[in-house]
RNA sequence: UGGGGUAUCGCCAAGCGGUAAGGCAACGGGUUUUGAUCUCGUCAUGCGCAGGUUCAAAUCCUGCUACCCCAGCCA
């Protein structure tokens, strides 16, 4: 039942949703009960995982519990593929639903049953206008719709007719089942709304045994009433749904009376979060698939290395309001750098390489060094083997020795240096090629330097990573960038696609990785000190050829 | 335009008639064998605008303005 440990509910901001519970739990609720309702037709991405943390987080709040139930209504948009994803995503993400998996496709004879329920009581009826015809007569905003010509069918009519479109007589389109409200309502979700729709296909859950879906309207308060969910939590686009929602729960013989209440959706700026767009990024190759880690699905976060801790800790800093706004990508990335910062194993990898001979180091040499695996927390020590012949990253040397110490707290000729958990190097000579590219360089050790400093006068300009050159493994790493390059990718005239960062990825064949690393489990994120966060990528990585995945970069606050 | 919703620091946001919480970002200082972490400090005489009620208004009233959503046999 208890989702995650009651530590992070603790630091959950109250919202006006928890208010109103609080009252209802003072007056006689007996038990809070929520419902995360995706649609099996696309992946799960950031906003919904805000809404897995509402649902879930609010249940666990109130000691309640919370339903997963897929909202199967529409067969020619969804697949199982979706069905088992999300599973996948929830359980990931640490949530455990109530009971079995549900599915609006359950309560199906049921939806049936309550719509012969409201032809009898006059309260639905068949429509033949066409979709086109249905249209016009719906009116406009500022104009009542007409009544439909077939809005006073018998109910015997009215019957026969459905369960003709239950069994597959007519086309799709030809007809529907509708709701008789009121075709002048200044709210157009109350003009006669459909609650039946023909069609003919397969569905993933019921096969073919239907042929006619009913439509969201006709299901969800439903479902939420069949299963005694008691707060129906949704985004703030349904608002001008719930006199619909409520409609149906005071005509229908229902066994609760659940409400709605809408929160606003999740934006994110330099993102886009709509499944159409994400759905043509990965369908137009933009991308190399729902879990490309630039994207901001659940499977694509996971594979760039951030940890579901860190994406619940952000979605519970984020307030339950109904103000659409927009979120800093800053804000989201402060929780994963918080999480990774304090749970990360440190590593050593060289990036873009540059051989550094340590002159006073004999040749064939081994010396193991012992580093500890995380500079605050205990978390044990790691074995770093260091050798005559090195790497270290070609941006940490600079042949400049005017450079400024404070400035450039990297190797420049003739000054010193700390290498990461070793000792404190001079750097005495380099060797360039034909083409005057730097091609080695060279330094020697100060004896005696390992875990102490240094005698006086060689205090090091800075400390910097390497690998040995000898010892050391190669490494592919994946470099990521934002997908998009403004603000907002959807604003503005032209497509969104024009404003994708074509620098949004890069990878780096021949990195250099302290020799521990092979072994890393897919999955498993580390810090590359001086460098970021990175991930050993959960389908790519093995020991014959590690590759990482980079989450996200040190904060940096060095200016120039 | 008819209906629905929202406006408080660059961003998110608390506030529910008693004199503007907090987080992110930013900017300064300290510690540091990661220019990381950690730490200390600064950051709204102001709450979309204009009136009004009140001893007292971000909070109540009136009138504007801006933005978002609906007008699918999508959810």
């Amino acid at each position: 039942m208890s989702n995650n440990d009651a530590s992070n509910t603790a630091k959950q901001p109250t919202n006006f949703i928890h208010q109103v519970i609080e009252q209802d739990l003072q007056q006689g609720l007996g038990k809070v009960v929520t419902r995360f309702p995706p649609e099996p037709n696309g992946y799960l991405h950031i906003g919904h995982a805000k809404s897995i943390c509402v649902n879930f987080g609010t249940a666990d709040k109130y000691s309640g519990e919370c339903n997963l139930r897929f909202d199967d209504t529409n067969p020619s948009k969804e697949e199982q593929e979706f069905v088992d994803a999300i599973k996948d995503d929830v359980q990931w993400l640490g949530f455990n639903w109530a009971g079995e998996v549900r599915y609006a496709s359950d309560y199906f004879d049921t939806f049936y049953a309550w719509a012969q329920h409201l032809i009898r009581e006059g309260n639905a009826y068949v429509c033949d206008l066409s979709p086109e015809e249905a249209s016009e007569y719906r009116g406009w905003a500022t104009t009542p719709g007409k009544d439909s010509p077939f809005r006073n069918r018998t109910a015997e009519e009215n019957l026969d007719l459905l369960e003709r479109m239950k069994v597959g007589e007519f086309d799709e389109g030809s007809r529907v089942l509708r709701a008789k409200i009121d075709m002048a309502s200044p709210n157009m979700n109350l003009r006669d709304p459909i609650l039946y729709r023909i069609r003919k296909a397969v569905h993933h859950q019921t096969g073919s045994k239907w042929n006619i879906y009913p439509s969201y309207d006709f299901a969800h308060g439903q479902e939420d009433a069949i299963e005694g969910v008691t707060h129906s939590i949704c985004t703030l686009e349904f608002a001008d749904h719930q006199p619909l929602y409520e409609w149906f729960l005071t005509n229908l013989p229902v066994p609760s009376t659940p409400r709605q209440y809408e929160f606003g959706r999740l934006n994110i700026n330099y993102t886009v979060t709509s499944k159409r767009k994400l759905k043509q990024l990965v369908d137009e190759n933009h991308v190399s698939g729902w879990d490309d880690p630039r994207l901001p699905t659940i499977q694509g976060m996971r594979r760039r290395g951030y940890t579901a801790d860190a994406v619940r800790n952000f979605c519970d800093s984020l307030a339950v309001s109904k103000t659409d706004g927009v979120v800093d990508m800053a804000q989201f990335e402060f929780f994963i750098r918080e999480d990774l910062n304090d749970n990360a194993a440190r590593a050593m990898c060289v990036l873009n390489p540059l051989k550094l001979v340590i002159t006073n180091f004999p040749e064939g040499q081994v010396e193991t060094l012992s580093a500890p695996v995380h500079p605050q927390k205990e978390m044990g020590t790691r074995e770093l083997p260091f050798t005559r012949e090195l790497y270290i990253d070609r941006n940490d040397y600079n042949e400049d020795s005017t450079l400024s110490r404070k400035k450039f707290k990297k190797l420049v000729p003739g000054d010193f240096m700390r290498l990461r958990g070793a000792y404190v190097i001079k750097a005495t000579d380099l060797v360039k090629d034909a083409t005057g590219e730097i091609t080695e360089v060279h330094a020697e050790l100060i004896p005696g330097t390992v875990g102490e400093n240094p005698p006086e006068g060689m205090k090091p300009r800075g400390v910097m990573h390497w690998v040995s050159a000898t010892e050391g493994k190669q490494a592919v790493v994946r470099v990521y960038d934002r997908l998009f390059n403004v603000e907002s990718p959807d604003k503005g005239e032209g497509s969104f696609l024009d404003n994708i960062n074509p620098e949004s990825f890069s990878q780096i064949e021949n990195c250099w990785i302290e020799p521990g690393l092979v072994d890393a489990a897919p999955e498993t994120g580390f810090q590359f000190e001086r460098e970021g966060y990175f991930v050993a990528d959960r389908y790519d990585h093995s020991a014959e050829t590690p590759v990482f995945n980079k989450t996200i970069g040190l904060r940096d606050t060095w200016k120039k």
